[in-house]
DNA sequence: ATCCAGGATAGCG
DNA sequence: CGCTATCATGGA
């Protein structure tokens, strides 16, 4: 820990494990520094740790980072409104401590748009390489982190210089995508007073994003906690504890089997399997 | 080297 | 509707 500029500011958590949060694939920019985490919450610098029960940060006050962690929802309740199936209990204990937090809903999009045929490992790179040619630059003492680029500037860019960012085919995407929202087309902010249907209904105009691309923005961004993003690690573990034995499980089959078994938290389940299976499943066999 | 990754999309029957 | 090829890039 080194505080050398600023004091920390502390905050008591009793459910939460920062790691886990920051490293179950729900956000990219976060990286160890000392023995905490170094990021951006929106264009603020931060420096978050944690000592057992209690958080330690610089650069945010305390009801922006309990807004951004979502320390406020409710985690017992939530948990306890999993499923009570032996695959769900052990993906219960090892994700414990996992919030679904509240992402800026813009680079939210942005980055699960290039997440398309990408390990959560080069999701990663491919966010700190657009914050770092893009974005601007935030220092505080010997933290530095970057903004996510705003619609305009990405927008204004050009195609060979996203390309540059190892963006692939999701290149012209992500330009497209940032027009739309920079010339009014598309209004972000609107999207929170709609319902989950009609959000997403929307956010699919827009190129570059299905269904699975749509569902992961109202679940990280705009709070639809009932909602459930079905990737490649989600369907296999559908597909192998809920349908073992069967074969060639169709996509809308899950969806439908999921919506009906996994509750109000359906998003939150999602994420403790996720999380789990994706760090386990080699060993698992 | 070959396969696969927090998919989307057009083209096909 | 359901299936398939294709789209870049890098890590295992």
């Amino acid at each position: 820990m080194n505080f050398s500029l600023m004091s920390p500011q502390s905050l008591l958590t009793p459910s939460f494990d920062l790691e886990k949060t920051l490293n179950s694939g729900q956000v990219f920019h976060w990286v160890p520094h000392h023995g905490g985490f170094a990021g951006a919450i929106g264009d603020k610098p931060v420096y978050i740790e944690q000592d057992g029960q209690r958080l330690l940060f610089t650069g945010a006050d305390e009801s922006l980072v309990v807004r951004y962690f979502a320390l406020d929802h409710p985690l017992h309740e939530i948990v306890n409104s999993f499923p009570n199936d032996p695959a769900m209990n052990l993906a219960k204990e090892y994700s414990a401590g996992i919030r679904i937090i509240r992402q800026p809903a813009w680079e939210c999009l942005a980055t699960f748009l290039t997440s398309a045929m990408k390990q959560v490992l080069h999701i990663r790179t491919i966010s700190h390489a657009i914050r770092q040619r893009f974005g601007r630059r935030l220092q505080s003492g010997d933290l530095c982190a970057f903004s996510y680029p705003a619609p305009e500037i990405l927008a204004a860019a050009r195609l060979e210089q996203l390309v540059q960012c190892k963006l692939g085919f999701r290149a012209k995407n992500l330009l497209a995508t940032a027009r739309a929202i920079a010339n009014g087309q598309i209004d972000l902010e609107a999207l929170r007073k709609l319902s989950s249907e009609e959000a997403r209904y929307t956010l699919l105009q827009l190129p570059g994003v299905g269904e699975k691309i749509a569902n992961c923005v109202l679940l990280f961004a705009y709070e639809r906690l009932d909602v459930i993003p079905i990737d490649v690690w989600i369907a296999r573990v559908l597909s192998e504890v809920y349908f073992k034995g069967h074969n060639k499980i169709s996509v809308s089959e899950l969806k439908r089997f999921a919506a009906n078994y996994f509750g109000a938290y359906a998003g939150y389940v999602q994420q403790y399997l996720f999380h789990h299976w994706r760090l386990t499943y080699r060993k698992r066999g």
